[in-house]
RNA sequence: GGCGCUAUCGUCUAGGGGUUAGGACGGAAGAUUCUCAAUCUUCAAACCCGGGUUCGAUUCCCGGUAGCGCUACCA
């Protein structure tokens, strides 16, 4: 399996969505291997709409897989839909007709569905249409008689069909095991498979880099390159990516885990999914986990793809966002959440802070950001983590929270009082070294324990146990806004 | 039913004829700290089964089993 390793502009790879829901996180995984590959060899992206199931086809399917793609924000070169480009595929079925490799069948569609899903399985062909006689078919067409047009897939002869595989290796199968699948329907549209090969030979696709449930598709394929005269291209099948029960990713049997949009709500970012999905079916072999996007495009090679099914270990009755995803997703986006600029992860956070209805400067938030950067592993913890920076009036919490460790409502009466008029002195500077010094010398002064002090403070001020080290918390909200939340304190616990 | 693909800790994976079978997530314990995190240390946890080849197989071959895919005028 030779893979080019200079930049390349004969390589070709594309990306096939069929417009029949969103974008699903199987097919994200595999527009991110065609892009990775790409980019790594400097070959063309293009993405193309293979949407000529004009049934099942929707602008709100289509409207979301470009939403899941943008979020992603991979670019892609060129891009095109199947539907407009019937009459290629048309001509390239009656080319194969013309050539003997084709013939049309008369039987009504579905029309042997019973026999199909009996349990002596399916029919490789219909034999009363094969050997129709090319005067008797031409006399029927001619009348008016709908028909759709199968491959005559060479068999008795046999003969077998073969491709080498990037991932799978050599690939045979024997003709007689590969029905005659129709290359137009009788409406006259085109079937995936032809519609797909014709496109993919006429846009000079190199490398076709899809889901492993094409594999056994394969061997049509190459049967209809070779009958409209091209070159099948270099073949690259990926394992399946599958749900905790095994099952494949379903939205009726799985739920909102399975939408790409649904990472993005929830606040993961593109950069850390696109890394998780990458370890989905494919490893650099060397340890590494944490990856950016422009280190997984220097190492990414078909040779570190493996061949078999990942589970996206995922919770099925979901709780919090935390729970429900898989928790390597969750740890790789807080590994990426740190490993983000403070300015750059500000900026992103700023966004959902405002779009929850708090108002927030861009200054502000940037002040906020160190203090629960380690703190949140998805983008939108930042609304639990530090929603007492941008409320006016704290929640209601338990009075008795604000008792400190082996302590009681008179020690927490004792600080607090105490705290407030440590605070309320201008001498004392609201920055951390002097927070620290002035509040430890008052825990000292009471008797109490530097916990003991800091713990009702910290209650009084952020509404729970819970938060960002004291001081840096302090200096960030103000003393303004700090002494009025130790009186309010102070009265709830009277 | 037919055809095909796959099989290493719970999950993602590395490895490969002789290894203490490596890493990561998650889990447990501990250290640190003003809480929570983060960080650090330690621990538990795997080669599907049966045959063959071989001095020796988890690794190679065959069979079984299981899972998955295809078997549509869906893609």
């Amino acid at each position: 399996m030779p893979e080019p390793i200079h930049a390349n502009s004969s390589l070709r790879v594309r990306f096939a969505p069929s417009p029949t829901g969103f974008l699903h996180v199987g097919s994200a995984r595999t527009f991110i291997f065609n892009w990775l590959y790409a980019r790594h060899n400097g070959g063309a992206m293009i993405l193309r709409l293979d949407d000529t199931d004009v049934e099942r086809n929707t602008q709100s399917s289509v409207d979301s897989i470009f939403d899941g793609l943008k979020w992603l924000n991979l670019s892609w070169d060129e891009e095109y839909k199947q539907s407009e480009r019937i009459e290629l595929h048309r001509k390239t079925a009656w080319a194969i007709f013309e050539k003997g490799l084709a013939y049309r069948d008369f039987t009504p569609a579905h029309a042997g569905d019973a026999e199909k899903s009996g349990v002596q399985g399916t029919w490789l062909f219909n034999p009363g249409a094969r050997e129709l006689s090319g005067a008797e078919s031409d006399r029927r067409a001619a009348a008016g008689e709908p028909f759709a047009l199968r491959f005559r897939v060479p068999r008795e002869t046999g003969q077998t069909v073969r491709f080498s595989d990037a991932v799978y290796g050599d690939q045979v199968k024997a003709a007689d095991d590969i029905e005659d699948f129709a290359l137009l329907r009788s409406d006259g549209m085109p079937t995936y498979h032809l519609a797909s090969c014709a496109d993919d030979a006429d846009l000079h696709i190199s490398h076709i880099i899809r889901g492993q449930d094409h594999l056994t598709n394969t061997f049509k394929h190459v049967l209809i390159f070779e009958a409209a005269g091209s070159t099948p291209p270099q073949f690259a099948h990926l394992p399946l990516l599958v749900a905790p029960d095994g099952t494949k990713l379903s939205k009726r049997r799985h739920g909102p885990v399975v939408s790409v949009t649904t990472y993005r709500d929830v606040g993961f970012l593109p950069e850390a999914f696109i890394n998780f999905l990458c370890l989905l079916g494919w490893s650099p072999k060397d340890n590494r986990e944490n990856l950016s996007l422009q280190e997984l495009t220097d190492v990414f090679s078909l040779e570190g793809i493996n061949r078999s099914n990942a589970v996206v270990n995922f919770k099925e009755p979901a709780a919090t966002p935390e729970e429900t995803f898989d928790p390597k997703a969750v740890w790789l986006n807080a590994e990426h959440i740190r490993g983000l600029p403070m300015e750059e992860l500000s900026a992103r956070l700023l966004p959902i802070v405002q779009g929850a209805g708090f108002s927030v400067t861009p200054e502000k938030m940037l002040r906020v950001t160190p203090l629960i950067r380690e703190r949140i592993k998805l983008l939108c913890d930042v609304l639990t983590a530090a929603d007492f920076f941008f409320v006016d009036q704290l929640p209601p919490y338990d009075p008795a929270e604000l008792i400190p460790q082996k302590g009681d409502a008179a020690m927490a009466l004792k600080v607090l009082t105490r705290a407030r008029e440590v605070l309320a002195n201008v001498e004392v500077e609201f920055k951390h070294d002097p927070l620290d010094q002035a509040l430890r010398a008052a825990a000292q002064e009471l008797g109490v324990k530097a916990g003991q002090m800091f713990q009702p403070i910290r209650v009084a001020v952020c509404g729970r146990k819970n938060a960002p080290p004291l001081f840096e918390t302090l200096e960030v909200l103000g003393r303004e806004t700090t002494l009025a939340r130790i009186k309010q304190a102070l009265r709830v616990l009277k």
